[in-house]
DNA sequence: ATAGCTGCAAAATGTTTGCGCGAAA
DNA sequence: TTTCGCGCAAACATTTTGCAGCTAT
């Protein structure tokens, strides 16, 4: 894979953000900065930079558009149903769930995702007046 | 909410349905024996059962659409990553985890969408030939 | 030199919307 | 009869693709 500048602005794009944004916001910040680099581009570099591991897909249920994440190691996300907000938890029992699918299941090579939805303190603190 | 035969189609339609299907595939089977349907009717259709309760939104990870399900109770969904076939499974400590990210983020009214990947039995069985 | 990458525009995909007509209550 | 839902087509949102020229190796 070639070293192109487009591609190090995409990956610095990715690295500096820490609220998963999605494609299309990745694009906007950096058309902002960049205006010659097209959405292509930027969509072409997510995926091939997500094929070869440096950053990360986040597959968010629901059809809201996929999220990018600088974070490669196995987590999990928390979504404010409020404002959106989208924070990063360690997981509880991974193996323990995924043994259990097997076992239940027949499956073979069992991993998982899950999203958890909640509210998140901030917004605790704006719905109580 | 008016009963017209139209959304009776489309909730016939989902409550026979046994593979989770999307809802471009819901529309190709209505279609085929309803040809005056319209594509936006079981759209809107669908969204609106969801609404009511009487069908579910499978949230599924990833962009590949999002899909339905006549079952409306809790339960995950374990998808083959060979043949993209995808079979209920039922949750082996749902209350656990939310607990557990309720107490380590703070945030309250916590639920969670787990969806398992792994290979079928019957793909497991094709990969040995 | 020559793959591989880029920008552009168009296509593909999946879903929603505006509007005038028709049907359910 | 009046309001809500339908069909149609167009709009929309997001992502992918074809292609001709450019660039890193």
């Amino acid at each position: 894979m070639r070293n192109t500048k487009q591609r190090q602005i995409v990956l610095d794009a990715v690295m500096q953000s820490r609220t998963h944004p999605k494609a299309e916001d990745i694009y906007s910040v950096i058309h902002a900065e960049h205006p010659h680099i097209s959405r292509a581009t930027v969509y072409r570099n997510l995926n091939q930079l997500t094929e070869m591991g440096q950053i990360r897909h986040v597959m968010m249920p629901g059809s809201s558009g996929n999220r990018f994440d600088w974070r490669t190691d196995h987590h999990s996300h928390l979504v404010c149903v409020e404002c959106g907000r989208i924070c990063d938890m360690e997981e509880h029992a991974p193996m323990a769930d995924d043994q259990y699918a097997q076992e239940k299941t027949g499956y073979s090579h069992v991993s998982h995702v899950t999203v958890y939805y909640g509210t998140c303190p901030d917004c605790q603190k704006k719905q109580k007046h």
